[in-house]
DNA sequence: ATCACTTACGGGTGACGTAAAAATC
DNA sequence: GATTTTTACGTCACCCGTAAGTGAT
């Protein structure tokens, strides 16, 4: 069988024309390259090159297996990403969630539970989630609506509250709790990946200005240097407890301020998650 | 780069399933096999097996990986086998005649003028030879008729006759020609591959039966040793001389008996042909 | 005991580099 | 003189085989 250097030799030749430059370009050295080539056309049996003294130029036949060559060294490199790829992805775990809140709540047990696995999670909508997991680009989706199919197992998780988040300062912070409409019209910090919440904020306050952060430690600084209201929810107050400190969180009482998450995986990965889910559940 | 020798020891084991039995099948010892599926996963960088202290499997990845072995090595073998046709084409001129005769006639001064090419030759429908043509797996064809198109050259060639070939006893020896009619109902020894000469003969003496013979030397023994007659044409009787000695042979005379012939070839080997062909006319 | 895989050791092929020569520009 | 190819020669890598060891059937 004819090995791969030979052809990696002959492409770079192809590309380069001579000898002395595919060998730069190999960083091997021209008399290697000039018996390669030698060795190239004793192997197939066939004249690939045409001969001056000084000069070596490939011929018909020279130029097609260069284009096959090249054709089958891609299709090597292919096959080497694929592999790899594929490797990987036995050992990921990849979460996907159409609001931040849940994943915040959710990985560091799954972390715990899958310490051999790398964990990779997203924010994204929930058309897209869907589709990725049946793709397989997501194992593990989080929506905010149930799904009923025969492949697919769902099973809810938490519901998550919405609060005005507010310091002592601000007109609205006696409140115990307030309506969107109440809130309606003023700026809010608000960060850039809420996922489903941004369309609920935006529908019932269609009078507010939303600054978005890219970052959420920036939402959390801005929101302490400023006096600009933003959001927090339960979980977040939960798991960040710095939102809590020098703030007022007021829930907001509208029944759009809650939402109950579900966790959705295919039937044929619940022996994976099946133990793992019932711990969650029982906290 | 990964090797394809590597490729190929992966391969066998997914085939055969132990490193003893793909060693056999690749003449190695198993101790080569065994370092060289670690070496395998020490390139890719990835497991590929499954370690027992006695048995080696492929996981997800390995057979993955496998798989892709498999594909790769059969691209390397194509490419390997177009090369090689590719390359022979370039020193291999096939001529396709829809008569024995014309090619007779031109064979001899082609392997002359193209002495180191590989000449080939068939007996071919006419249909078939056009198309042939056109996907050049010929580069010269014969027909009885000429072809008008853009991109083909066609020049007048020679013109055959037919003759009826009796032995001196026949009680058509004594004519001077003869019709198809008249000869209509014999029994005839021909040689199986006359190509357009075949429907002529069938059509034109629709009671006679003829005895086919794949072998041109049959044909001319087997007429000296029975009575039977046979056919023979102007270029026969020059190309072999044996068919004049104990025969005789009698033109037919109607008009169907003569058939000319045309050199067909793609205007873009004109400058292959021309000087050769201007020989060829000029006898 | 046989089979299957791995590790250890030694050998020979061959892939590469350096040096030098020939030829062209 | 600079560039390009080829040949010659030495070296080192590495691929393979043999031998020996371990564990499983």
């Amino acid at each position: 069988m004819i090995e791969l250097y030979l052809l990696e030799q002959l492409d770079a030749f192809h590309r380069y024309g001579t000898l002395s430059a595919a060998a730069e370009h190999l960083h091997l050295a021209q008399p290697s390259l000039s018996r390669s080539m030698q060795k190239l056309e004793a192997i197939l049996g066939v004249i690939l090159f045409e001969r001056q003294k000084n000069r070596l130029t490939l011929n018909k036949t020279g130029i097609l297996a260069a284009e096959y060559a090249a054709r089958l060294l891609d299709n090597a490199v292919e096959m080497e990403r694929r592999i790899h790829l594929f490797d990987k992805s036995l050992h990921t775990l990849t979460i996907g969630s159409c609001a931040p809140g849940p994943l915040m709540k959710i990985l560091p047990p799954v972390t715990g539970a899958f310490s051999d696995f790398t964990i990779s999670s997203t924010i994204e909508s929930e058309e897209l989630l869907l589709q990725g997991l049946r793709t397989a680009a997501y194992q593990l989706i989080i929506l905010s609506h149930p799904i009923k199919s025969n492949d697919i197992v769902c099973q809810e998780y938490l519901t998550e509250h919405l609060y005005l988040s507010v310091n002592t300062f601000h007109p609205a912070a006696i409140y115990h709790s307030i309506k969107f409409e109440q809130a309606d019209g003023q700026n809010f910090i608000m960060y850039a990946k809420v996922g489903v919440w941004e369309q609920i904020v935006r529908n019932k306050m269609p009078n507010a200005r939303f600054l978005k952060q890219e970052y959420l430690d920036a939402v959390g600084e801005l929101a302490n240097s400023s006096d600009l209201p933003s959001f927090s929810t339960n979980i977040t107050m939960e798991e960040l407890p710095s939102r809590k400190t020098n703030r007022v969180n007021i829930p907001f009482s509208d029944k759009e301020a809650q939402i109950t998450f579900y966790l959705i995986y295919l039937k044929e990965n619940t022996a994976r998650f099946k133990r793992f889910l019932s711990t969650i559940n029982q906290e």
